[in-house]
DNA sequence: ATATTTTTTTAGGTTTGTCTAAAAATATTT
DNA sequence: AAATATTTTTAGACAAACCTAAAAAAATAT
């Protein structure tokens, strides 16, 4: 596999989280999301296209080849190994890896990543429960929902959070929600769309709608 | 401290490192070093000179000033603690180190660097034997000879190892020779300059004057 | 001391990735 | 459907880091 510049991995990885919500990236979303001007995303898109990474037709919108895809998830792989690796082994707090990760994951170095894939363990989510792509790029694609979908007294897990700031680290730490603990919701308030959470037997306690809608949750334990 | 970009890091630490041996450094050997082209030299050179990293008048080579050697030892220092960790943590061969941590030593975020340091334990040499400096850039220069410098039954224990290579890497281990491991030089032979190592109460064993020369030693056990 | 060789610097050009300002294409209103 | 607004692209510049070829300075040889 070839290689590619910091400034067009960046690009590719902007495209691979963007086209998730949308299907096709605009220039303007790209430029928003990378904090650079509409006029350096066309250039880069040009550039992108030459190197086969991606579908695109002036005014279009774009989206990722194949190609580029496998480069994105090899970029998203190094950014998740690393941020578990500072989380697990240098004890960095959750919103704390992901700068880290960002300088770390353009290091492509393919023995390098696999080395460390193994050393910790072949791990299959980051901190914040998002999937690692394995070393062939294969990535676990569960079927998540949000908490505020979850019905009455089902068992479920969490298994991501959206939101990664230090603000929602501190009130999940608080309330003991963590990636992979089990829960169920017993109740919920139509007045501003709180909900009571119980975990395990403890007693049940409220969550805001605001934190409900950032927690995903898995079925079963 | 500054941020200085992947180039002008490499520059420096070319400099640093050719410094050891002359003092001062000339446009061609850095250039040699570095797979550059003299002219692509002096432009550097202007710059850095600029930014008050080193002593510079037009042909009359140069010297890091006390603002560049504190920034060359932070590039050593992350250099080393990445050796480390790849040849400790991840089980690569030595050989294999230096050029993973060519990339690795630009990802400057000092939390990071300082954090790997406390998992690893704080060691005090990298793979080869040469010292890590610590968070503030102070580094142990032990008084260190060649081993064809060391007199005969006089116990010394291995500090360094001065060729990288994988060859010299597979000569030592047959020799079951490494950093730390104590020796004493118990005959030469004038002919081809080779000489008798005894480590321990094992049976002496023969070094040819090539080998000798790369390694280095230092005094007491 | 002068001539020759070597080293270093300057001058001018290239590529990558960015920018601003203007033009062109597309979307939205009326 | 025409006018207006928005989005996207083009045109032209700029800085960083490199290059080649030529000029200048320093070192070496005669």
């Amino acid at each position: 596999m070839l290689n590619y510049s910091t400034s067009e991995e960046n690009y590719i990885k902007a495209i691979f989280h963007l086209q998730r919500q949308d299907g096709t990236v605009t220039t303007n979303e790209l430029a928003n999301e990378l904090k650079t001007k509409p006029a350096s995303v066309t250039d880069m898109m040009k550039k992108l296209k030459v190197k086969k990474l991606l579908h695109y037709q002036p005014y279009q919108g774009f989206r990722l080849s194949s190609d580029g895809n496998k480069v994105a998830l090899g970029i998203v792989r190094r950014h998740r190994l690393w941020e578990f690796f500072l989380a697990e082994k240098l004890k960095f707090t959750w919103d704390e890896v992901h700068e880290v990760a960002e300088d770390l994951e353009h290091v492509s170095n393919k023995k390098l990543i696999d080395k460390l894939d193994e050393f910790l363990g072949f791990p299959r989510v980051d901190p914040h429960g998002d999937p690692i792509p394995d070393a062939n790029g294969k990535i676990e694609i569960s079927k998540k929902i949000c908490l505020t979908e979850l019905p009455f007294n089902t068992p479920a897990s969490v298994s991501s959070v959206s939101d990664h700031s230090s603000e929602i680290l501190e009130l999940l730490e608080h309330k003991k929600i963590t990636i992979g603990v089990k829960l169920e919701v017993k109740k919920k308030f139509e007045f501003d769309n709180s909900m009571e959470v119980r975990i395990g037997r403890n007693p049940a306690f409220t969550i805001s709608e605001q934190l409900a809608k950032n927690i995903f949750v898995k079925y079963g334990s």
